[in-house]
RNA sequence: GGAGGGAUAGCGAAGUGGUCAAACGCGGCAGACUGUAAAUCUGUUCCUUCGGGUUCCAUGGUUCAAAUCCAUGUCCCUCCA
């Protein structure tokens, strides 16, 4: 199978800046780049189509380079809503280092590259005489992103977000031959901004192709969990977390995450399609999706363990020793306290109203038996072998971890 | 610089002196059904010691009473210069 067919078939082309990228990615052997900003200090899974594909066109012998933002986070890339809030130089480079060095982990051997190191010493001057000739304020106008920012109102700051991600690519053109670059669609405007201002500087031609933007099956933006974003930082987001996520992906949706998210071939996934649809219920193509996307992002290690867990957790309805746990002090419990109390000193509930409303409804089990009462006194008694189980709605389970 | 419009709960959006903790929709959470999926239905969605307390950009003011009226400020949008 060709580098592009393979792209095409797991649903990883959106947009391509022109035919003759298919060519390209079969026959020749290309620099290209992928960028990111560094808006958080750690990876998310929005990231994850990015880095993967590093990998794959890596292995047909293109040569990735990655970008962290360390001058494109200082400005803010336009979001369609509204400005964004200025992050600080300090921010910035924390977040640089938390994204540098997970990068690094996952890709040893990827040049990893920053931005500000070409771009802090233009001068005003320079960068409006060297490149804002290049851009016309209508070319810039239409472009999608900034049209749609104009009612809302949007800042010279961020009105100039695609001439520096434009820079980057005339930069890397020159200085590394990268002549291809690969964003999630939404970036769609930056790159072809990039593409012509090396068209027009250079005189030379560059490449591009964007990925579509996951989504769930109500077209909505996969990614986000009932905590937020999913972190591929362990400390943040656990393994367990991770693995949870994955594996209650909607069924219509499970074969094109695997054909995003994992190495297995499209033979080894339409294998798995095929048992999904004897078996739903099994979830065996969601089991596995939910294995390897930890295997990739933490290692086999902790894939195999968030899966033993998960298992422990679901399946048998136990206490496992890698499961969310809260503490709790071993002298709160020989006092006793009330259950409301006890799920917000534990956070498992916000606030006393949200406490009380969660058991009233019947969303609180302690050790798989429903608690309605909120009153319910939480001590020694229910302690079974040094510790008990909280499950908070259907799917969210603690382990409480007695302190001394 | 001038003229006009606007800021309401996570978001969108009603409300224009008391009956407003604030309609409605989305989103969130929980329950039922199920397969840790989807769809559907139901409840719920500021805090609370369940008495009440604190909210409608901010600060002052008018009033028995303000999200609603007035003043000033901040931010945003539209048009003109």
């Amino acid at each position: 199978m060709t580098c592009f067919e393979e792209l095409k078939k797991r649903g990883l082309i959106k947009d391509i800046s022109s035919p003759e990228i298919e060519k390209k990615l079969n026959e020749e052997k290309m620099t290209f780049y992928i960028g990111t900003d560094p808006t958080a200090d750690s990876l998310h899974i929005g990231h994850l189509s990015s880095l993967l594909i590093c990998k794959r066109l890596a292995a047909y012998g293109h040569k990735p380079i990655i970008l962290i933002g360390g001058a494109t986070g200082l400005i803010g890339d336009p979001r369609p809503t509204a400005e964004r809030a200025m992050i600080t130089y300090e921010e910035v480079h924390h977040n640089f280092e938390g994204l540098k060095k997970q990068i690094e982990k996952l890709f040893p051997d990827v040049l990893v590259v920053d931005n500000y190191e070409w771009s802090k010493d233009i001068t005003f001057i320079d960068y409006l005489r060297d490149y804002g000739k290049y851009f016309n304020i209508n070319y810039m106008l239409n472009k999608d992103i900034i049209r749609r920012r104009l009612d809302e109102g949007i800042t010279y700051t961020e009105f100039s977000y695609m001439i520096m991600q434009s820079l980057d690519f005339m930069h890397l053109y020159q200085s590394n031959n990268c002549t291809m670059q690969v964003a999630g669609q939404d970036q769609w405007g930056n790159i072809t901004a990039g593409i012509e201002l090396i068209r027009k500087k250079l005189n030379k031609e560059a490449y591009a192709f964007t990925m579509p933007l996951v989504t769930k099956k109500d077209g909505t933006k996969f990614g986000k969990s009932e905590k937020g974003a999913l972190w591929l930082d362990k400390e943040k987001t656990s393994p367990y977390e991770l693995y949870q996520f994955f594996l209650n992906s909607e069924d219509e949706m499970v074969i094109p995450y695997l054909k995003i998210y994992t190495f297995l071939s499209l033979e080894e996934i339409e294998k798995l399609a095929q048992k999904h649809q004897e078996k739903p219920e099994l979830r065996e193509a969601a089991k596995t999706l939910a294995f390897e996307v930890v295997k990739f992002v933490h290692g086999e290690e902790e894939a195999l363990k968030a899966q033993k867990t998960s298992e422990e957790v679901f399946a048998h309805k136990g206490i496992s020793a890698d499961m969310p746990a809260v503490d709790v002090a071993k002298s709160v419990l020989e006092q006793g306290i009330t259950l409301v109390d006890f799920l917000v000193e534990t956070k498992i509930a916000p606030s006393k109203s949200e406490a009380r409303r969660l058991i009233i409804q019947g969303g609180i089990s302690l050790n798989n038996e429903k608690q309605l009462d909120p009153n319910f006194i939480v001590d020694n008694n229910i302690l079974k072998e040094e510790s008990f189980i909280i499950q908070k709605g259907k799917k969210n389970y603690w382990r409480a971890n007695i302190l001394p």
